[in-house]
Parts: C-alpha cells; structure tokens; sequence
DNA sequence: AGCAATAATTGTTAACGTCAATAGTTGTTG
DNA sequence: CAACAACTATTGACGTTAACAATTATTGCT
C-alpha cells in the first residue's frame, strides 16, 4: 500500500460557484479523450460534475445550493420528514442536516415541528412558500437540463433518463 | 432575489471517502423519487456523485484522489503536458495542478521536465510506473462500472455510453 | 431504576477552492 | 534594443466546507 500523498484521506469536493477555470470541450475524438473517457464511470461522473455545476449556477440565484434543493425536492414528495431520515435517504452527515434545514427554516421554505411520539425528534415540513419556490425553480431545472442534453434529441433524450433511472433504482442508490 | 442562507458562494462538494451515511437505495417508485428524480440533470448529478464515491473508494487504496486519476489519466494519452494545460483541460485551478504533480511526482508516477522551447514551462510525463499503476486501477474502474451498471445489459450499457458520449462531446465540456 | 441506544446538535479539525502576489521568462512594440 | 505587457509555475493567505467526535436530551429495554 503506498504513501497517501498528503497524509490524508481522499476526498472530492467536486462543484465551485463558476469554476473560473473551466474544462476546455471535451472532444471524444482527441486521443487523450478515448483514454480519459472509455469508461463510462468516470464518464459518468465528470458529466455529473458538470450537470451539479450548471445546476448550481441556476440556483444560485436563490441563494441555495444544490444540498437545499435535494431537501426540498425530498420533502415535497414526503410531507414531514425527521432530519435522520433526511440524512440516510440524501447520504449527508447529521450534522450536515442541521445546517440545512436552518437555512430552510430561516428562508421560510420549511418548519421543525414536534414530533408528538418521540420528543427528540424534529419533524421537518414543506411550507407552502417552499412549495411555491420548488415549483419555480423546477423551471431553471428544466433549463438546465436542456442545456446539458443538448446534442440529444426527444427520443434520445427519453432513452438517457430511462437508463439512468435503470442505474439509480438498483441497490446502489 | 432571496437572501444567501449563510452569506457565501454556494458550492458543492461532493465525493466523500466511505460516506459514512450512505444513501439507501433509490427506488423510482417511491412517490418523493417520482419528483427528485424526475429531471434528467439532476439525476446524472447524483449518479455521478455516486460514481464518484465508488471511483475514489478504489482509489483510495492507492492514497490517491480521482483528481490524480485524471491528471494521469490525461498524461497517459497525450505523452507530456504543461501544466497550464492540464489546468484548462480538466478544470483545475493551476495552484491545485502544482500540488498534484507534486504528488504524482513524489510516488514516481509522473516527471517534469524542462521544456526545450520555453523555460518557463515544465513538461508533466508519465513515467513507467505511473503507466504501470494506471493499468492497475483500470482494472479497478471497470469493477467500479460493473458495480454501477449492474441492472444494464450490455446493449444497453453500449447504448449508454454512446449518449453519454454524445453529451460530454458537444460545447459544454 | 439503571443502562444502552437514538435524534439532534455543537464544536473541532483538516482539506479545499479561490484569489492575490511573486519570480522567472517570453514576446512585442515604440 | 530597451521597456513593457503577457504568460508559466508557484507560493501564500483567506474563507468555506465536510468529516468526525463529543454532548444533550430522550427513549426503550430488562
């Protein structure tokens, strides 16, 4: 086993505001490109950077980040969630919950409310302002997503989102 | 415009080394899923992050980072690249570009060497054992895929990277 | 009643991206 | 050809962030 290079753990903070260096096109013809991107794992991910990016710059607008809107677009679909659930559906830390729905709660999108079994737990619930602003944003979603599939076509387009569904619905989450 | 929740740039990290909570399963079915998951964009980020993690996880055993992986990953196909193209290429900043060499450069995996045309430029390349080592993981990035694309056949695993294919090619990068 | 387990939270630490500044070098142009 | 603008790699400082440990309050078990 060799020397982690910076005596610490890997890690891979992946989205920035602008990334004011942004990747040159990528170019699937280029040499590197065919060794860079056969497979389509990491093919995967680098797209899924570059889609957390241009979803990012939409919301940004709003002040909220990428985190914020997964908590929203969860509890749309859940009327009240507990913060514990929040955090092993969406894969974040407890902690980092907390934040995230302080930040909520103080833009008015999402209540703490008692839970009336179990009093250590929060329970945490869409407001009709946060609904509306979901309803909003899903908009700058859609604009994203039409930058992001550009060279595809409908059909295309349907193919992808069935395949990644494919993907997402198996045990991997 | 709404106020930013806590005064910053949004961002977002995203890969994490084990994940200590992970996310459960996603299941399309669930009535949340059916809005969370319903955008295209939105879903090719969380499959990325997820590729991501599953990347780094094997990775992590070499004690090097995905972004290692793609600097070496460019070098293997492109025999010697400044750094500031690097930069540009993949995204980096040029200060993490330096690190990174750096770090490549301390395991053997990666030179500088001067440029002949101009002095200021050092020339990044791949020695042996830094192709050795890359032969190594691919095998480790195509478990990885495996693991990702585990409820796809192999037509349609073929069909998904050609879509993929076809995003990354165009102008967004 | 006592003790392990759990939910939310706080605090601490280390890493990371961003930006500004610097040193060395090249190209340009007045 | 000399002065200056542009560029490469690098360093340093700053603010933000994620990850982890520890804490508090509460519940369940036995």
């Amino acid at each position: 086993m060799l020397e982690s290079p910076r005596r610490t753990e890997p890690r891979e903070p992946a989205i920035t505001r602008q990334h004011v260096t942004n990747p040159s096109p990528i170019d699937a013809d280029e040499p590197w490109m065919r060794g860079l991107h056969a497979d389509t794992g990491y093919l995967l991910y680098r797209l899924g950077l570059r889609s957390g990016q241009l979803f990012n710059t939409f919301l940004q607008e709003s002040g909220l980040r990428l985190r914020h809107y997964a908590v929203l677009r969860f509890l749309a679909g859940s009327d009240g969630a507990l913060q514990r659930e929040l955090s092993t559906r969406l894969g974040y830390d407890p902690s980092a919950i907390v934040g995230l729905v302080d930040d909520l709660e103080k833009l008015g999108f999402a209540e703490r409310r008692p839970s009336p079994d179990d009093r250590r737990s929060r329970i945490v619930v869409l407001t009709t302002e946060g609904r509306a602003f979901l309803r909003d944003t899903d908009e700058a979603g859609l604009r994203v997503t039409n930058d992001l599939l550009g060279p595809l076509d409908p059909a295309e387009r349907e193919a992808l989102h069935g395949l990644l569904l494919r993907i997402a619905g198996d045990g991997l989450g």
